[in-house]
DNA sequence: CGCAAACCGTTACGTCAGTCACAGCAAGTA
DNA sequence: TACTTGCTGTGACTGACGTAACGGTTTGCG
């Protein structure tokens, strides 16, 4: 096992995610093994693109009985998460933060929202959703103290690059951003920006005209 | 003006829509004309790639001028709204599809949510958001009452299924999809994923190997 | 009035991701 | 043991998307 990760293609890395999440329950299900085009039917791909994203992987499968689901699993966990797991900061505690902290809550153990940070002096120091909410002003300490190198960003978008600038000050080299606007960042730092105003018009665009696509989307 | 409006790759409306965004910004702010570089610079893109997808909306910029801000965002709404305007309607009211009704709330005039969906019965007939809850066995009924064609779905995994064929029966073209799961939906039924879970993954992946990657992102 | 400059519209190119197809191999069977 | 079967791993192909380059045009200025 060497650790010849190559760069995977961020598309393949969405996906691989998704074969995980779905092993994970086969697992609990008790399968042993799996083929390719189960995954790829569950996934709602191509038996031959699974194949190809396993292979960054670098787990083999046999040629009779397929992947062996643990094994499948236990590699893909080498290969997505940091050892030790990566702590996550949250901004904004708004409706949406509150909705995000639930949702993540217990979901995947190697990624946990362990701070929140708000600008409401109201919500300084008391806990929200398990957790302990900070003013923005003792971020860089506290997340120093908590190694939190990624953190969301669900504050309003006038806010957004006031609350970049001060994450990546911070130390923050990934941010999840919900704000409809243009993060200026370094070029070190990772920006996902998730606009759910962009992904609501282009499902109204997209419904009114037919079915003028192919496959499957699932695109994050 | 004719409706030549061929088909949009996906990743050219997402653009399109952020320009008509940062347009009306302008066009509050006063501007009257703008080039293509100055966008591209606001959307971090290039001005090639920009005036490449403005020719889909068919409206000529001038060589000495650039773009008439005004103009230019008339013939966006021609190109990306229904004229009427769509109705949307929400299926789950927790935390995250709260979260969602404050977010839509007058955002965009021509996409708002009239119409919510819950199986709490406890929540049924009452307002939430300014919006009237039913219970999902009322789905169809209600739907077509309010021509409703579009449905976001915020709703648990294993839930997510089911309504979605509750949504397709009543008629549903396009679903914005918040669970983690594969929708199966006919063809004709447009489906967008937004797997908040993913791209916190893809965050955490790409933030621990370096810069590996070109320009601005801006994936919805 | 002619020229220069800048930007738009469009075509052509390069790159990357998705798909196809085939060689290799492990198990089961006669 | 020899053969058949079906799946994996991987190289090659195709198509789409982003990028670059180029002609056309409109303005401002000498």
């Amino acid at each position: 096992m060497k650790g010849k990760t190559k760069d995977v293609p961020q598309r393949t890395l969405e996906r691989l995610t998704l074969y995980r999440r779905l092993l994970n329950a086969l697992h609990q299900e008790g399968a042993r093994h799996i083929y390719s085009h189960e995954l790829a039917d569950m996934a709602g791909r191509m038996p031959a693109q699974v194949r190809r994203d396993l292979m960054a992987v670098g787990y083999a499968g046999n040629p009779a009985r397929g992947y062996e689901v643990e094994g499948l699993i236990k590699s893909m966990r080498r290969f997505l998460d940091k050892p030790g797991g990566q702590n996550v900061a949250l901004v904004g505690a708004g409706n949406l933060g509150k909705a995000l902290l639930a949702y993540f809550k217990g979901r995947r153990p190697n990624l946990r929202i362990v701070v929140v940070f708000d600008i409401d002096p109201n919500k300084a120091n008391r806990l929200i959703g398990g957790c302990r909410c900070y003013s923005p002003a003792r971020m860089a300490q506290v997340m120093k103290a908590r190694d939190v190198r990624v953190a969301v960003l669900a504050v309003p978008a006038p806010a957004a690059q006031e609350v970049a600038d001060q994450l990546v000050a911070a130390g923050v080299q990934g941010i999840l951003n919900f704000a409809p606007a243009l993060l200026r960042v370094p070029e070190s730092v990772y920006v996902e920006d998730l606009d759910m105003t962009m992904a609501l018009e282009k499902v109204a665009y997209f419904s009114r005209r037919g079915p003028a696509r192919k496959k499957v989307s699932r695109g994050a």
